[in-house]
RNA sequence: GGGCGGUUACCCAAGUGGCCAAAGGGGACUGACUGUAAAUCAGUUGGCAGAUGCCUUCGGAGGUUCGAAUCCUUCACCGCCCA
């Protein structure tokens, strides 16, 4: 790959919100990666994830990729996982009532950090550090001394701290630490290159840059990658909103869900979590737009992709093969959980306990609903005695096999 | 420390004494249709009960009232302004 289709691959996905800060970044880029080409020197490339939570979904793999892309052509990438910074309890996810975790969590959810990490990267190559290493040495003077170098001002004017400022919510003190924190991170690994997403621009390109600077180094390139939209195709994927596709999840899962997303956000899952090139990717993207694919295939195509990525070639052709048995041509999966009926038990009875609702008035719901099917044959009754053992179906994709 | 405002279901948000299990939006779920779990349209979305019935819920606790998410007291948390 020559420099400008690395520079393109790398640019990939990318969201600065602003023109010419990207312009800036992709020519600063290129520099760096002529330079190190021709020192012989890999570029050391690094990106933070605060371990808040156990429950990875595809948006947390999106930077994931991004350092992958660094790996393949050769360059020192540092997973670095932000267990200092989570144990401080990052607030800008402000609704929750901020739990501060303990170091055991903190300890945990690393671990299943980098055992996702590894899904998507390349292990042998992956450097995984904390930055407790350097974070915990600070003294207060040190940190006052980081602080000189930014006004209040400065964060004021940042988005996210003035939309909050104008509505009236909490801004905390701390959460200005966040990016001195950050920044300090780059300048302790002396960090050429560093990948965020775009809710990190400020702590990339305002607090680590300008950190590097203060301190004799050379200020890094920002790689900031775009948002991943949710299953609604819109809205930011995130638990709270209920749009996720997580990880820890089955192939068939994560197949259907990616076949969920609407055809108009597939570009953005294409190039942010993809193994795709930017060229294979508009190739794609033609023959859609030309109609010479139907933009089904592609979807299939994509969600095949995506769900190999996490669990390998195999699974994910069995899961669409699942997929399209069980929504093309409308058959009943191979497998599916089992359940033993009870004595006596009403059609209600058997859908709670075999766990396709969650209540009796879900279940009486789905029945009203038509949305409960006993070997095909819609049930009209919940609470009548069951009639007899059969593959039982709630909804398009829940099934059990009621013996 | 003082003044004022806020805390509502999965999320956002309306409701300021009975018509409130609580508007609206998002999400989720179901059905129809289809090109897929896309799009579109319709419906459902606290729990329990066979029925107009009962129980729990509007930050926590207590009170006023025949009756409270709505009024009062107090506690907790948040915002704004002043110091």
């Amino acid at each position: 790959m020559n420099i400008d289709e690395q520079v393109e691959l790398l640019m990939q996905g990318t969201e600065y919100g602003d023109e010419d800060l990207k312009k800036a970044m992709a020519a600063e880029l290129r520099a760096r990666l002529i330079e190190s080409e021709k020192s012989g020197r890999p570029l050391r490339v690094y990106c933070g994830y605060d371990p808040t939570s156990k429950d990875l979904h595809l948006g947390h793999t999106i930077t994931m990729r991004k350092l992958r892309q660094f790996q393949d052509l050769g360059h020192d990438v540092t997973f670095l996982i932000g267990n200092y910074t989570a144990l401080v309890g990052d607030p800008s996810d402000k609704n929750k009532a901020r739990p501060i975790l303990t170091l055991e969590q903190v300890t945990e959810n690393a671990k299943s950090y980098a055992e996702q990490a590894a899904r998507v990267l390349d292990r042998s190559k992956m450097k995984i550090r904390y930055n407790g290493e350097w974070l915990s040495e600070l003294s207060l003077v040190d940190l006052i001394r980081l602080g000189q170098n930014f006004t209040v001002q400065q964060f004021l004017a940042r988005e996210n701290f003035a939309k909050r400022l104008e509505k009236d919510e909490p801004i905390f003190l701390h959460e200005t630490f966040y990016a001195l924190m950050q920044g300090y991170d780059a300048v302790a690994q002396q960090t050429d290159v560093q990948v965020g997403g775009t809710d990190q621009l400020f702590n990339i390109i305002v607090a680590g840059r300008k950190l590097q600077e203060a301190l004799g180094q050379k200020p890094l390139v920002g790689i900031i990658c775009g948002i991943l939209p949710g299953t609604d195709g819109v809205q930011r994927m995130s638990k709270s909103t209920g749009n996720v596709i997580p990880i820890h999840t089955t192939a068939e899962d994560m197949y259907g869900k990616l076949m969920s997303v609407p055809d108009f956000a597939m570009e953005k899952f294409m190039r942010l979590v993809t193994r795709w090139t930017p060229r294979e990717i508009n190739a794609l993207l033609k023959d859609m737009s030309a109609n010479k694919t139907h933009p089904r295939d592609i979807k299939m195509k994509l969600a095949h992709e995506i769900t190999s990525i996490f669990y390998g070639d195999d699974s994910a052709l069995k899961a669409e093969e699942a997929f399209v048995k069980l929504f093309q041509q409308k058959e009943i999966p191979d497998e599916m959980p089992e359940f033993k009926l009870p004595e006596d038990a009403t059609v209600v009875d058997v859908l709670l306990r075999a766990k396709l609702a969650s209540s009796k008035s879900e279940a009486r719901r789905l029945i009203e609903q038509k949305g409960v099917r006993l070997d095909g044959e819609t049930l009209g009754r919940g609470d009548v005695p069951f009639p007899h053992a059969g593959v039982l179906q709630a909804g398009k994709r829940k099934f059990v096999r009621v013996k």
